[in-house]
DNA sequence: ATATCATCTCCTGTAACAGGAGAGTCAATA
DNA sequence: TATTGACTCTCCTGTTACAGGAGATGATAT
């Protein structure tokens, strides 16, 4: 019989973590003295303690050792348990490589540029939504303001329910300056009948999509910003797979060129996956 | 200005998290109705949120992402912040590596014996300690029990203090059944003379010792547990590099055959590292 | 007016202990 | 025998980043 503290030195653990053990059942001392409440194990128990500590190595939560070392289940369902552990070790590793190779990538950033990485682009999932939507060739900046007038117009009289932010979705492979395919869509919670110009849809949600968040006009600093999230794009490995996405967050009606907030968004997949 | 919900359906994150982040003051609304205790949140926040967000993808703390965020750090600082993180995850990589090394060691003694591996093997680390110490070739069972006595005696005679269990020192490279070249230690907390033939120095501690604990009488088991413990080094890859040790836990003095609790010890290696 | 949301604060729980307070115990020494 | 000093006990708090829920109030739509 050994008091905690020599138990302690045998098994090589802290005496906190016998206290812990005994509390949730997991290792019962021996005997206690019901006079000073002094635990007392005995040898044999380091063996038991011990299988703890190779169980608990493999990562099992003291909760699994316990119904493990409790309860004497099948081989099978052993493996099972293992097998498990051993699915989740291997998710841990991928999310792990991931942290690494971003911190790479940051890294790289700092020392060559000597700044801060943008930190202000995601990854995001987005999920489909039925949409009023008018698509037109030829638009211009003034077409566009006019066309998000209709459409609202529309589906406000159409007792239509706005779901979310209006954006406008580019069809355009690249960028050209005077004719341009855009398509201007409109969130909204129930269908609604369409017309010539405007149908109604369920745009598809897109499994990856880099988003960056822009706010103040629509002017140089903009095209920066677009220069930018390209750039992210590229450098993380990325590769855009789709037509991108214009979401307009806030728009102050009243001056056209004052303060706008918008969410650029490109759809994206891995390259070499 | 959006309220909580809206805004974190903007940020994809959850209502909890964004009552979180105010309460440790890492994101503060914009503005709270003092009336209602309504929180409101500006587009331009968004931005934050990803930075927050991007930045625990990276495995910061929130505390971490805090200090980086409000007091303005150098580039260095931030760059030494995740080389330290980096470090930090590559450890993690490595433990978990281990751990999954360990469970393809488990599963494949599962598969090929169809019973559950051994639990009770660990390696530990063995600090160096003053020993008193007598040495003999040609020891038989016998032989040790008069020796132990004999060291005892010697020790309690010249005041000396136990602290810890005896044990003994197999020298023979070998397993020999007549001949063989034992030394058996007790360990002292303070330094005593010696003889012709007790010697007191310090034995070296062991970086890696593969440890067995084993309970019963000193018999054809107790072989078993030698060789199964053998079978336990070479099957996780380790490599016995010295004398191993015999620690004596618990001797039951009445019965010389009766129950005893040893532990066998073999410092290890690994293989190819 | 009413029903349904949305939002608020406050509390608990999570995993596996570590650290410390304050009190009682043990063994050995003076 | 009294006194150390080492040990042990219980109980409480803190750790991380929220999730879940209770109970109350506010906002919005029919």
């Amino acid at each position: 019989m050994y008091k905690i503290g020599d138990f302690s030195r045998l098994c090589q653990v802290s005496v906190k973590t016998l206290h812990h053990y005994d509390e949730v059942g997991l290792v019962r001392p021996t005997w206690v003295d019901q006079e000073n409440g002094y635990r007392y194990y005995s040898a044999e128990q380091i063996a038991k303690v011990r299988q703890i500590l190779n169980l608990k190595a493999l990562g099992l939560s003291l909760d699994e050792i316990s119904t493990l070392l409790n309860d004497s289940y099948s081989i099978e369902q052993v493996q099972n348990m293992i097998l498990e552990k051993q699915d989740a070790l291997q998710q841990l590793m991928h999310d792990t490589q991931n942290r690494l190779d971003k911190i790479d990538i940051w890294l790289k950033q700092i020392s060559e540029e000597e700044q801060m990485p943008r930190l202000d682009v995601i990854v995001k999932k987005v999920e489909p939504m039925l949409v009023a939507s008018m698509r037109e060739k030829t638009v211009s900046g003034n077409r566009m303001g006019e066309m998000f007038g209709e459409l609202g117009n529309y589906v406000k009289n159409q007792g239509g329910k706005y779901c979310g932010p209006a954006m406008s979705i580019n069809h355009d492979i690249e960028y050209q300056e005077s004719c341009s395919d855009t398509e201007i869509v409109c969130p909204i919670a129930a269908p609604i009948p369409g017309t010539d110009q405007i149908t109604i849809y369920e745009i598809p949600g897109v499994e990856a999509m880099a988003c960056l968040i822009y706010q103040g006009a629509h002017d140089a600093e903009c095209d920066a910003a677009h220069e930018a999230l390209a750039k992210w794009i590229e450098e993380n490995g990325y590769r855009v797979n789709g037509p991108d996405r214009l979401v307009f967050l806030h728009c102050d009606d009243q001056d056209k060129d004052g303060k706008a907030i918008v969410e650029f968004q490109y759809p994206v997949e891995r390259i070499c996956e």
